[in-house]
DNA sequence: GCATCGAGTATACGGTGTACACTCCAGGCA
DNA sequence: TGCCTGGAGTGTACACCGTATACTCGATGC
């Protein structure tokens, strides 16, 4: 069986932009974004790891792709003469949703590398609907930075879900892992009780229509909000905070995590 | 000069968890998450790379405790008697400050790992202020997780505003990656000339006060908001919608980064 | 029939996290 | 004073990573 990929060259599936971008997703989906290696991929393509990069130059391409793919890959076109705000609210959900099903992408959002075409043409479209609404363009920004890091936050947030007690689901949960979470959240010995009643409701009654919820709560925040004065910062001039990080020395010993278990 | 780390161990400064860690957060601040290895932290440190291993059972280990540090230790007691909005507020930007100030950890937020105990105790005190404001459990919850949610997701977009032409500051910008930037940014040529004015004007307006501005707004807003209706999803339910990424076949050509310009 | 070209291969290199066995040195105790 | 012990730090080794370089084919154009 399988006469394909030794030295005979059998071209029945040609390597393609989009068949790695797929398999890469998939491996990142069950193996985490750690789990995506060229080599991996390759062989999951039944092919030399180095055939890869005469498709993407780098493996920082490829996750730029990806993050493409997830993001920015959706029609919303279908519904443009609804509501401005539920129009924005179903293209929120829609990037959290997509978020959400491939959640291994998430930490490659805060790269600034990761901007592709795709992801910025929604992004550009949620702003121009912003101005057709009649949003001055500072509200408008400012709107649409506020929506843009709730629903990133949001999604990076899950993992704080998973916290509680009953998490689940194999999504690249390590036994030791699961372990650390069961000490968080197990019994009346947690030490972090409101935390993980918060988390343990969020994982079983966040689902759509809150974050849905959640966006329309901010829309109308935003909107009914002053305009931000200029002058004093109010928090952050009102205290005068011994941050232990940074560039002044660490004092006092840190609290770590809960013990060194090291049995030898 | 430098008699020390060689065969005689001089023992002048023992290693120890906060020396190690403070190392490590100045390497990630000047080279990134990617800059810190184990092998260099041990050469910033003078020591062997297995010495630390001593200290921290791995390097995920060592990563953790970096989300600790700088989202956990601050001291917010010190003006617990103000209105309970300020204090929110004033928690926020300084955990907002903290991840600025140290970018590179924002990636390590959204690994379920990564819930340390310092990081948990902030996370405490919000819900219990929230508790003692009077606020209904699940209103905390849903408020809790909209607040917490815009403040990661807004330093996250951190890496957007840095897309606009005028981005500067050498922090782990190679000269690949600003080029990459200005071709997004660059003259009228841009074809999102929104997202890159929205970035411009944030990484230009949005400090301190606007962010703080954010979460009034946000308090504000879910305050006002009704209670979450049980039944319909509004937006999801209401688009059919033709993702191309996850099990389904990639169908279209993927439009990816600009284009491939490998010479050879 | 032959040159060309591009997709895929083979090999190699430097760097990564870390397991394992070791070498010291400080301290307790005779 | 001298020995013993345990722990901090070292040295070496391993499997794996991303990728540069040089190659080998098979399809294609003349």
């Amino acid at each position: 069986m399988r006469t394909a990929a030794k030295k005979a060259r059998p071209r029945a599936t040609p390597l393609s932009r989009p068949r790695i971008l797929r398999a890469a997703l998939a491996i990142a989906d069950t193996a985490g974004l750690e789990g995506l290696t060229v080599r991996r991929l390759a062989q999951e393509l039944g092919v030399t790891a180095m055939a890869i990069y005469r498709h993407y130059e780098s493996k920082d391409a490829i996750e730029r792709s990806l993050v493409d793919l997830v993001v920015g890959d959706y029609d919303v076109t279908s519904h443009d003469d609804a509501d401005w705000r539920e129009w924005i609210c179903t293209t929120y959900a829609l990037m959290r949703r997509g978020l959400c099903e491939h959640p291994a992408i998430i930490p490659l959002l805060s790269k600034a590398t990761y901007a592709g075409s795709d992801a910025m043409a929604v992004l550009e479209r949620v702003l121009c609907r912003f101005g057709e609404a009649g949003l001055a363009p500072h509200v408008a920004t400012r709107l649409f930075h506020t929506l843009m890091a709730y629903t990133i936050g949001s999604v990076t947030l899950r993992s704080l879900e998973s916290l509680h007690a009953g998490a689940r689901g194999p999504r690249a949960a390590s036994q030791q892992l699961r372990e650390r979470r069961l000490e968080f959240a197990r019994g009346p010995r947690s030490r972090y009780p409101r935390v993980v009643a918060a988390a343990s409701h969020l994982a079983s009654h966040f689902e759509g229509r809150h974050f849905e919820a959640g966006l329309r709560a901010i829309i109308g925040g935003v909107l009914a909000a002053p305009p931000v004065r200029s002058g004093r910062c109010a928090a952050e001039s009102r205290i005068s905070l011994p941050r232990s990080a940074a560039s002044m020395p660490v004092s006092a010993p840190v609290a770590c995590v809960p013990g060194r278990d090291r049995s030898d």
